[in-house]
RNA sequence: GCCAAGGUGGCAGAGUCCGGUCAGACGCAGCGGCCUGCAGAGCCGCCCUACGCCGGUUCAAAUCCGGCCCUUGGCUCCA
């Protein structure tokens, strides 16, 4: 069976075949704000990509380029004492970005590609399109002539006619077509994108950014160009996935194929994944609206293995609604997981390996959830078909654990393994060891509390019983009565 | 205006490629029962009879075709 993807180039659903290795490109993040939500969905279904592909028997050789060179950035400046140009901003965002991806358990890329070290490549590539004809030089800057690329508009289906103007309104008399678009852009940033972004006075010092010399000058690289640039640097001319946000695809993506495919006049790349945007009251995410949500702050509140449960519940491309209800349900199908995961472990835990029991349900579960889940991951990474699998391994486990005189040992390891395997290496879960036997001084204070209110519950003072259960659960301690006595758990 | 992605139950969200096995995936919410001193967790069962609208093709349409309405995104920075 083989991974089947919606591609946009294609605008189709095709199969995904590489041959060992597979190189893949996710554009990308600009260093100019704290990472929201909204870019940790595109980093989340790039890194269940990429951890898929790997489980597949694939190489992947995965890079995200990060933009330290933009308007947003040099509006910064001056925002803390520190900040006195544009690198250093760039550099204490890069700094909060890549803890984010630590945080969210994302695989490491390979590369993480940033502009202010591939100037020359840029301009490299540049030359290479003027020499082509397909850019030309006007006052310092360098613009890229789409009437020259028979092919643009082919992956966002706009028809030239149609297209507005592009880019600055103040560098649009130096260009031939309004449509044409800035590879290079002379001088600093310009006192109209510096006033536009700007959050904060700098009075009559308005910093312009860094500039680098080129062949037409001073000046800066345009956007689109250092995908194009970085990309092929790192992994070549041609890619096999190229993944970013749907919000992307016209005119920057447009743009990165337009450069790349006049430059090499091989395809750029083979596949375009788009990932649908995390909507928040009726409307995108996005830091310029102002209705985000901080990765370190959502890690915080929520904790890593809700905010991935909370992504695996819609499909990449599909537009996603963050709200209190689709949280809930989030923590409600993580806490399911975990558990079944930890009720699992603790069963196996209490059998003898010699275990002669034997429950059909259980181990046939297991097959069927392991089908499922990778069925469902080859249909277009549908995740919340794959997340759906593992609950029916849950329900399973209850009803072993629930009814079962004697554990299946071999079933409930299968299990154990499927969790961790399907859970954990690919859906990036984290599952903690259970909390039993481990022998903390809060885990002893925790039993010696316990004990007081068992004995309380002996003697029938219910009431002074859940009295100490309540100022535990005030304290973060989730206590469960069973059978077998009381269990506890650190909530969090 | 043009381009794109969508519109499925009380919520959320699969299924649409390749028409029938599909309408009640998974989860949440609701109801009843089991278990429990109570609660939680868990188990069993039930309810809700949702495919934007209008046509067309077909023995058969959530799925294909056409038209329309609405939402979101893009055409300025954007994951």
């Amino acid at each position: 069976m083989t991974l089947v993807v919606t591609d946009t180039l294609a605008d189709e659903r095709v199969e995904f075949t590489a041959d060992g290795d597979v190189t893949l490109y996710v554009c990308g993040l600009t260093v100019s704000d704290d990472p929201h939500l909204g870019h940790a969905r595109l980093w989340f279904h790039a890194d269940v990509l990429h951890r898929w592909l790997e489980h597949l028997g694939y190489d992947v050789q995965h890079v995200e380029n990060v933009t330290d060179v933009n308007e947003k950035i040099t509006a910064r400046v001056g925002e803390r004492d520190d900040w006195t140009a544009e690198r250093d901003v760039a550099e204490s965002f890069t700094e909060t970005t890549f803890a984010a991806m630590r945080g969210l358990n994302l695989r490491r890329a390979t590369v993480y590609p940033r502009v202010t070290e591939h100037v020359p490549e840029i301009i490299e590539l540049i030359e290479t399109l003027i020499e082509k004809g397909y850019a030309y030089e006007s006052n310092g800057s360098v613009y890229f002539d789409v009437t020259r690329f028979d092919e643009y508009g082919s992956l966002s289906n706009q028809d030239l006619e149609e297209l507005e103007a592009q880019g600055d309104p103040d560098e649009r008399s130096d260009k031939r077509n309004p449509a044409d678009f800035a590879l290079w852009k002379a001088g600093g940033v310009s006192e109209g994108a510096a006033r536009e972004h700007a959050k904060h006075d700098h009075g009559e010092s308005t910093p312009t950014g860094e500039t680098w010399e080129s062949p037409w000058g001073e000046g800066r690289p345009g956007w689109h160009i250092e995908c194009s640039a970085m990309s092929m640097t790192h992994l070549g001319d041609t890619l096999d996935i190229h993944m970013g946000g749907r919000d992307l695809v016209f005119p920057h993506h447009e743009n990165e194929v337009a450069q790349s495919r006049a430059a090499t006049g091989q395809p750029f790349a083979r596949h375009w994944l788009h990932v649908g945007l995390l909507e928040m009251d009726g409307e995108k995410m996005s830091s310029s609206i102002g209705n985000f949500w901080t990765v370190p702050d959502a890690l915080e509140e929520l904790g890593v293995n809700v905010v991935r449960t909370f992504y695996a519940g819609a499909a990449y491309r599909s537009e996603q609604a963050l709200t209190e209800g689709t949280i809930a349900e989030a923590e409600r199908r993580w806490e399911r997981l975990s558990r079944g995961h930890e009720r699992a472990v603790e069963a196996l835990d209490s059998t003898d390996a010699r275990s002669k029991a034997i429950d059909d349900d259980l181990r046939k579960t297991v097959e069927s959830t392991r089908a499922d889940f990778e069925s469902a991951m080859n249909d277009d990474l549908n995740l919340r078909e794959a997340t759906a699998a593992l609950l029916e391994l849950t329900d399973a486990v209850n009803r072993h654990v629930e009814a079962a005189a004697t554990y299946d040992y071999r079933g409930l390891r299968r299990a154990v393994e499927t969790f961790e395997e399907l859970g954990g290496d690919v859906l990036g879960l984290q599952f903690d060891e259970p909390s039993d036997g481990d022998v903390t001084l809060a885990g002893e204070l925790v039993e010696l509390v316990l004990s007081v209110r068992e004995a309380e519950r002996e003697a029938g003072n219910y009431e002074r019983a859940d009295e100490l259960r309540d100022a535990l659960t005030a304290v973060g301690v989730e206590v469960e009565d069973g059978p077998d006595g009381a269990t506890y758990r650190f909530d969090g």
